[in-house]
DNA sequence: TGTACATCAGTGAACGCGCGTTCACTGATGTAC
DNA sequence: TGTACATCAGTGAACGCGCGTTCACTGATGTAC
């Protein structure tokens, strides 16, 4: 078992080498410009070789989609911290690193949400995108269950707002990308005060936490 | 001016028959399906034909998005109806015309918002999709007069708040497209609900108007 | 510890294909007089 | 109303290119004994 095998007639790693190559692809010229031959080549590779890993440019973007998934479900779930200091908080806290992703991994959010790879492509890839909604839908019931019983909407719904609501900001304004739509504040801000009216909505106001502005 | 020739050496309507079909072939295979040569042979005309009329593809792209503008102005613009009967629900049935334009048209939204045309294109493109805001923006104010004044919103920020809620929901749940994520509801029904959860949150009831369910 | 062998993960050459793009061209249309 | 001419909008053939894909192959690795 030599995971660190360098180089050689065997590349020794070339399955992880193609998912990079093809998210630095996608960060230079979006989901289009993923090429078989060109990850074959980033990876300083025969342009038959990726065959050996996968079947096709697909499968190599769903494999891109499935990793990316189970990095934006640790994101998500750091943001929570187990609901610490207290569920509004942590909840915002979910929201920020949401786009933090977004931000910070615009490859992955692209490959996940906007390169057309359905996210029922594989069982695992179902599996994946299901359990990084687990941890918004989480939290969302942890700050539903402060609501007094008989005016809690379903956690379900609510969470489907929180995740439309940070999918439409991250799209529309969130990402590094060039010729996107102007702002006029950081898409945190902005998120932060659409989820804080939203909850107030909800009959849930400030208490229990007191912050400054992020 | 023969608006309306029909064949011949001429074809005599090639650039609307060049858009119509990009956007039969993004209803079709995605954007990266739509391809010049292959708009030109669904036009029925030579691979060389199109560049009378588009530098090149992005172009072409460009031009659906701008038509693809309007008819979702017009259509956000209907759905407002002057704000009649009252701007809650006139409000509401700007975000349903919302989801209707994204479900019915889906390669124009596609071709808008996720077909990296960036809306700073060309300045008549950037003119089209600020007009089309301009709708939304033009409702939440009136809406927004509707509050006490010492607790108005920026109506700028609202209204991005409900764009991007829109927005979020289209994208994630409110196509026809093939692997879409499943949802317990329609999109319409999370959408309306979404934006009442928010407009109470503001401070706004369901004064001025009585509905059933839609 | 060594040897034989199976399997794995690459090579590199080749192919067909469709796309983008250019070019000199030509049929059709519009207009000046 | 007719004619000459300019311009427009298309043709079709050609090209280079990069991609996807296959193939027989081979070097490296792992394992049975």
């Amino acid at each position: 078992m030599a995971w660190y095998k360098r180089r050689g007639y065997h590349h020794g790693n070339l399955r992880e080498a193609l998912v990079k190559a093809a998210l630095d692809l996608i960060g230079k010229h979006g989901i289009g410009g993923v090429t078989f031959a060109e990850a074959a080549r980033a990876a300083g590779v025969s342009p038959a070789a990726p065959y050996r890993h996968f079947r096709d440019r697909d499968a190599l973007l769903a494999e891109a989609a499935l990793q990316g998934y189970a990095r934006f479900a640790a994101m998500l779930s750091a943001g929570w911290n187990q609901g610490r200091p207290d569920a509004i908080t942590a909840f915002e806290n979910v929201g920020r690193a949401y786009l933090a992703f977004a931000r910070t991994e615009p490859a992955y959010y692209a490959v996940m949400f906007e390169s057309g790879v359905p996210p029922d492509a594989t069982p695992e890839l179902q599996e994946a995108a299901d359990g990084a909604f687990a941890i918004l839908r989480g939290a969302t019931e942890e700050v539903c269950a402060r609501l007094p019983k008989d005016q809690r909407p379903p956690a379900l719904m609510m969470s489907l707002h929180i995740w439309a609501l940070s999918h439409g900001i991250a799209a529309l304004f969130g990402r590094g990308d060039s010729g996107r739509r102007k702002l006029p504040m950081p898409p945190e801000q902005l998120l932060e005060a659409g989820v804080l009216v939203y909850l107030r909505g909800l009959g849930l106001g400030a208490e229990g936490k007191e912050k400054g502005k992020g």
